[in-house]
RNA sequence: GUUCCCAUCGUCUAGCGGCCUAGGACACCUCCCUUUCACGGAGGAUACAGGGGUUCAAAUCCCCUUGGGAACGCCA
């Protein structure tokens, strides 16, 4: 099989705006956007917005802004700021595009390859349960197929609405296609009825819309999701019904969830969206995605945008579905994260801290610090929050565990000790060596040792007798919030 | 129900007839490093869905069974 076409490449990605881009979607628009870089061809973005309960704006400005997030720039498409067309075969969302599908869907009725039909949708539900009864595929059987234009015309001036279906009884045949994934596949021609080109209300549908678009958009590849996979037969009838040139089809494997259904957005974190607000970084999110149907020729995992340009290939596509694997990722976020210098950390992370409203020192040399000590502690940056959170001041409060420990007798002299060792420190911080230091005073000082010791203190740090170590903490705060600490807790206890 | 697609460790996958007593990655387990954790390092356990063919030789090709998925819409 070749992937080779005679037209240069040209492809698309065509969401439908309905919310936040979903992991199958940008997963098909990175294949596309590396397909197209890799052979110097077009990346397009069509919207497909005919389902006007569905799509909106909003949505539209979502999906592009994820788009962006993730790199996959287009070539051709709405601009992201004014929605205006970018490119020479516009308009690039269908809903301004509608004269185009009615011009053609005329075109299809004038010959005959398609009709108006009046049934209504009892009728139908009629038919498609009678047909399922007798083990049949629930395919609608217009009494209207071979009524003509005139009769037709006469019923909607009397106020009839109708839909136009395409006449698919007399094409008995195979159709058959060479998948660039899967190779010959064969539909049946009987695999499917009569369907709508355009609603009662004018408004075509996708299997329309899909093929005029692709053959005016010049589009010479379609890359897209194996649930296209039967819609192709459809399409195949609509491209032989106009006689224009098929582009070469590839479908890609499923996105699954844990149950290996489909997966859908009720289920965890499936937008790019909530990846970007769970502190994930795009290039570790594009690197993932790559691998869930998609192999290195010499399997590397960690691949950067430009190799995975380079290497991308149709023929490395696997066939079946694959389980999205939320720990997977996580672990090669950590990957990417790690990456990074800590000053990049610093500045991937701060949105996070401000978004929790953690006021931490703007002081450059106490974030490098903070992050050297916290780096290999998070696979994603919005755990960063829950490890900074006891640096700030204003979050300091006593946990209920906490409380429990300050009533131990051992409490007051190590509190009372630590307090006072803290107030002699000439330094606004103190080293980790000189913590390790004050600790072995209090020590002395207190008469204390293991957990009566370490619990206390940890207490008079964090507000809780557990979790990071001190050694870390307490070089990051400042001897001001130590001292303002310790005493908050001897206050409890007297 | 009908049609189409799919089938290698728990998961993502390598494999396109001999190099496979099946390799890598995540996760898991053990050990080392670390006076906790994490990071890092070293090991370990775990898979060709089943049955028939074809062939000197099959995870790889063919058929059947089973299982899974998708589609069958005036959604895309």
């Amino acid at each position: 099989m070749s992937v080779a076409s005679s037209k240069k490449v040209r492809v698309r990605f065509a969401p439908s705006p309905t919310g936040y881009l979903h992991v199958g979607g940008a997963r098909s628009a990175l294949y596309n956007y590396l397909f197209a870089k890799q052979n110097k061809g077009q990346f397009i973005l069509r919207i497909e917005d005919t389902d006007e309960a569905r799509s909106t704006d909003d949505s539209l400005r979502m999906v592009m802004e994820d788009l962006q997030w993730l790199g996959l720039q287009w070539d051709e498409g709405p601009n992201p700021k004014t929605l205006e067309d970018l490119g020479n075969f516009g308009p690039y969302r269908q809903s301004r595009r509608l004269d185009l599908y009615k011009k053609y869907a005329d075109e299809l009725i004038a010959t005959g390859k398609a009709y108006y039909c009046f049934m209504t949708d009892a009728e139908m539900d009629v038919q498609r349960e009678a047909l399922l009864k007798e083990g049949k595929s629930p395919h609608v059987e217009s009494p209207y197929a071979e009524w003509t234009v005139e009769k037709a015309r006469a019923k909607m001036s009397e106020g009839a609405t109708a839909v136009v279906r395409f006449k698919t009884r007399h094409l008995r045949k195979d159709y058959v296609f060479t998948d660039l994934v899967r190779g010959e596949v064969k539909f049946p021609s009987d695999m499917v009825s009569d369907f709508v080109l355009l609603r009662s209300g004018g408004m075509p549908v996708y299997n329309f819309c899909n093929v005029i678009d692709d053959h005016l958009m010049q589009i010479s590849h379609v890359l897209r999701a194996e649930e296209h996979l039967p819609n192709t037969l459809r399409q195949m009838m609509l491209y032989e019904a106009f006689g224009w040139e098929l582009p070469l089809f590839g479908h890609m494997s499923l996105i699954l969830d844990e149950d290996r259904k489909k997966l859908s957005k009720r289920k965890g974190a499936t937008s790019c969206h909530e990846f970007k607000m769970e502190g994930y970084l795009p290039a570790a999110l594009n690197n993932f995605m790559a691998l869930l149907g998609w192999s290195h020729p010499e399997e590397k995992e960690i691949i950067p945008m430009e190799e995975l340009i380079e290497k991308f290939s149709v023929h490395r596509l696997h066939p079946s579905g694959a389980v999205f694997d939320a720990v997977k990722l996580k672990w090669m976020n950590s990957v990417y994260l790690r990456a990074l210098s800590d000053e990049q950390i610093w500045q991937e992370l701060k949105p996070f801290l401000d978004r929790a409203h953690l006021d931490l020192p703007a002081d450059s040399a106490w974030q490098k610090k903070s992050v050297s000590v916290f780096r290999s502690a998070m696979e994603t940056l919005a755990e960063s929050v829950e490890l900074y959170r006891p640096l700030c001041d204003k979050s300091f409060v006593i946990q209920p565990e906490g409380e429990d420990t300050l009533k131990w007798e051992q409490a007051k002299p190590v509190l009372q000790a630590w307090k006072d060792l803290v107030e002699q420190e000439p330094n606004e911080f103190m080293t980790e060596e000189r913590f390790l230091q004050i600790q072995d005073l209090v020590k002395e000082k207190s008469g204390c040792k293991g957990k009566f010791l370490f619990m206390p203190m940890r207490v008079a740090v964090i507000g809780k007798p557990h979790g990071t170590e001190l050694k870390i903490l307490v070089p990051l705060l400042k001897k001001t919030s130590l001292i303002e600490r310790a005493k908050i807790c001897l206050q409890k206890i007297s």
